[in-house]
RNA sequence: GGCGGGAUAGCUCAGCUGGUCAGAGCGCAUGAUUCAUAAUCAUGAGGUCGAGAGUUCAAGUCUCUCUCCCGCUACCA
């Protein structure tokens, strides 16, 4: 798509004001984001970058309800920490908005109420439930219970966080109110919905056909979930935190969190300028939006319906997603408290913003997860940044100061060398801007350093130390050259690095350069003065790291003691004799069992009860073979109502134990018996 | 089970439309060097490009099958 586009909209994914930002969100979004921003408004282009905090949302509630404070401060704590930490790492957002905003309120509303009003919505009624003591409809985090896969006993009705099923509501066991322990009632409810299946044929023309360049991973997603068809989905909640659905009689009602984040983006322009439209409503707008995988759905097939609903918005050109950053080989997780947070670590490592910012950017997971690990983080940054980076711009700087007194020496006449290595460094700009323009900021900050590379290769091949007593002509012309190196290097790091190109500027004591000036050889004009040298980084010797990994450690030991302690249930209510009476367990032996076709977790097994031969269906396939299973003694509770699972009747249950991690054992008796012995 | 992504030197990764594509950085080894934060520079080690088959004059690069990892989705009492 080689269309000319005449400015840029850059759009970052909103954080959620639930916690803090970690480095998973850093190398996944924010960082690339950055690279991309700086890099344009270097070269003078008409960019702006937006974000802001996503502040509406079940979670933000319940972590409000746990902490007996309303979600408003929640929600103004986490902000404030974000936002101070993206300013102190240099993220140069042009504004970091929230949804909390009276824009964003007013934005999303009549961004809703226009679809509405011009019947882009189904409006749906559906049994939801309700907990009548609190008078409120439960979304489903609300609803708390047994897990029907694993017995946990706190899963909610989105998700058991225990075995990581995906659960509804209607499939708890014994399902309580979060919000005041009582048993809720399922009462009808009216929602509105975005017919997203109606945007199938535009997204396919719009993806599949004209964005073949999208990178795989979000191209491939998306063709997923085409192929799979696309459902209505809800655009309200029975919530009363977020922002009330504008029409009449929807009390009680408010935008669902995904409908309402991404006009954030909107709603922050809004913010940002009165020219907002200048970017929002031109066909010759390019925006990007820098997202985390988990967002490809929502910034891909979501939200273009939605602007495609409403009219008048420009599409995004590209949706460059990373995938997801791991923490010493483990997911990072917020509620595990597995991540290295961003604020700890500006407090951490003071003035190591760049390195962090480098690291993330060297090992992002541009094409599939990668892992962060901390000796990764020390080994880039002493042999790297310390060492290639620093240590040439040093040398260049140094021994200026020592010969010349800090005075730039004039450029003499070139040799053949000095020609070759002249040509080499032309040759990094256009692939430099090549891998920059195409999202690759990997290798696009792998020819920045090539600029440090030569120069050192430059010196260590030319020896000016030793030149100095032989020829002091020639070392002029080549501390000359080492000068513009460096001079260059500032420019071609910046978007990578802006504090050190900073810093490399002040003690060139030059103008700030653009990027027009990259690849120049005279950026330092002889007979200025350079500044003072200073050191660009500094080891990191192996106590910090060890203090990290201790960090970490503690966190681990601390979520094995949580989990150890969250794994022994409570026990359950009393029961009568006559209850347990009427539960028929018997001794069964296996005859025969085999894979239910296309399930992973089901197997069929032929059992012999001693009364009869019956089938059951049983989801221990990921922990037992069929050939294992055949001639085992078993216990199976034999009058449980028949079910079809799979279309195939499982006439009882089989007993299993489940032990910490979630593996399902079998139950058999410590000895022999004839099939059909009843337990009791 | 369905779908998507990934699998290339010890580590992290490049390899676009098939033919100097078997590469880079780090790590390692040897040598050189001392201006520099013991930093730098040169050279090297030979990885069956996840496995197998196929198309082709020619395949990491295309097709098919399989294995493993990540994600989405379905199923589970």
């Amino acid at each position: 798509m080689t269309k000319e586009y005449k400015r840029y909209l850059v759009t970052s994914a909103l954080p959620y004001a639930n916690g803090p930002v970690h480095i998973g969100h850093l190398a996944g979004v924010y960082i690339p984001s950055d690279i991309y921003t700086r890099y344009l408004r270097l070269r003078g282009a008409d960019v702006i970058s937006v974000c802001g905090s996503d502040e509406h949302g079940v979670p933000i509630t319940i972590k409000a309800r746990k902490e007996g404070v309303t979600p408003q401060q929640i929600v103004d704590r986490y902000h404030a920490i974000i936002k101070s930490s993206f300013e102190r790492l240099g993220i140069a957002f042009d504004i970091y908005s929230r949804t909390s905003s009276p824009t964003h309120r007013q934005t999303a509303s009549d961004f809703f109420r226009k679809l509405y009003d011009e019947g882009k919505f189904i409006e749906k009624s559906s049994m939801q439930y309700y907990d009548q003591e609190a008078q409120t409809f439960l979304a489903d985090r609300y609803i708390v219970g047994s897990c029907p896969h694993c017995q946990n006993d706190r899963a909610y009705g989105d998700q058991c966080e225990k075995c990581g099923s995906t659960l509804s509501p209607d499939e708890l066991i014994e399902p309580h109110s979060a919000v005041s322990g009582s048993v809720p009632v399922k009462r009808e409810t009216k929602h509105w919905y975005l017919p997203l299946d109606q945007y199938e044929t535009f997204l396919r023309e719009w993806i599949l056909d004209g964005h073949k360049e999208w990178k795989t991973n979000v191209y491939g997603q998306c063709k997923s979930w085409l192929d799979m068809g696309l459902q209505p989905r809800a655009v309200s909640r029975d919530l009363d935190w977020g922002i009330p659905v504008p029409v009449e009689g929807a009390e009680g009602k408010v935008l669902y969190v995904w409908f309402d984040a991404p006009i954030g983006y909107i709603s922050a322009t809004k913010d940002l300028t009165p020219d907002w439209q200048k970017y929002w409503c031109s066909d010759d707008t390019k925006m990007v939006h820098f997202i985390g995988k988990d967002n490809i759905v929502f910034h891909c097939i979501v939200f273009p319906s939605m602007l495609k609903a409403h009219g008048g918005y420009v599409l995004p050109d590209n949706v460059p997603a990373n995938e997801f950053l791991n923490l010493e080989g483990d997911k990072i997780s917020t509620s595990r408290n597995w991540a290295v947070w961003l604020h700890e670590y500006l407090d951490d490592f003071p003035g190591k913003e760049d390195v962090l910012r480098y690291v993330l950017c060297a090992n992002a997971p541009e094409t599939k997860d990668n892992d962060f690990t901390w000796r990764d983080f020390q080994s880039r940054n002493n042999s790297e940044l310390v060492a290639v980076l620093g240590n040439f711009v040093n040398r260049a700087l140094v021994l200026t100061k020592k010969y010349y007194d800090g005075e730039v020496p004039a450029c003499g006449s070139l040799t053949e060398y000095d020609r070759q290595t002249l040509d080499e460094l032309s040759q990094i700009r256009p692939s430099l801007e090549r891998n920059i323009e195409t999202y690759h900021f990997r290798e696009a900050l792998k020819d920045a350093m090539a600029y440090a590379r030569i120069g050192n290769k430059y010196l260590a091949d030319t020896e000016p130390w030793k030149l100095i007593k032989s020829d002091p002509e020639r070392v002029k012309t080549i501390l000359n050259i080492a000068l513009q190196i460096t001079a260059d290097l500032s420019i071609a790091i910046e978007p990578f690095m802006p504090f050190t190109a900073a810093k490399i500027v002040k003690m060139l004591d030059i103008n700030k350069l653009t990027w027009n000036d990259l690849g120049s050889a005279s950026l330092v004009e002889a007979g200025h003065r350079i500044g003072e040298p200073e050191l660009l980084f500094e080891k990191i010797e192996d106590d910090a790291i060890q203090r990290q990994l201790d960090k970490l450690e503690a966190a681990r030991q601390a979520n094995a003691a949580a989990e150890a302690a969250a794994n022994v249930t409570e026990q359950k209510e009393a029961v009568s004799f006559d209850d347990f009476q009427r539960m028929d367990i018997r001794v069964s032996t296996v005859l025969a069992a085999e894979k239910v076709a296309k399930t992973k977790k089901l197997l069929k097994l032929t059992i012999d009860t001693g009364i009869d031969q019956r089938t059951i269906v049983s989801g221990i396939a990921e922990f037992y073979t069929p050939e294992e299973l055949v001639g085992r003694q078993i216990l199976v509770l034999v009058n449980l109502e028949p079910r079809q699972i799979k279309g195939i009747t499982s006439n009882g249950m089989i007993l299993m134990a489940q032990d910490a991690l979630g593996r399902l054992v079998l139950l058999q008796p410590g000895d022999s018996v004839n099939a059909g012995a009843t337990v009791g």
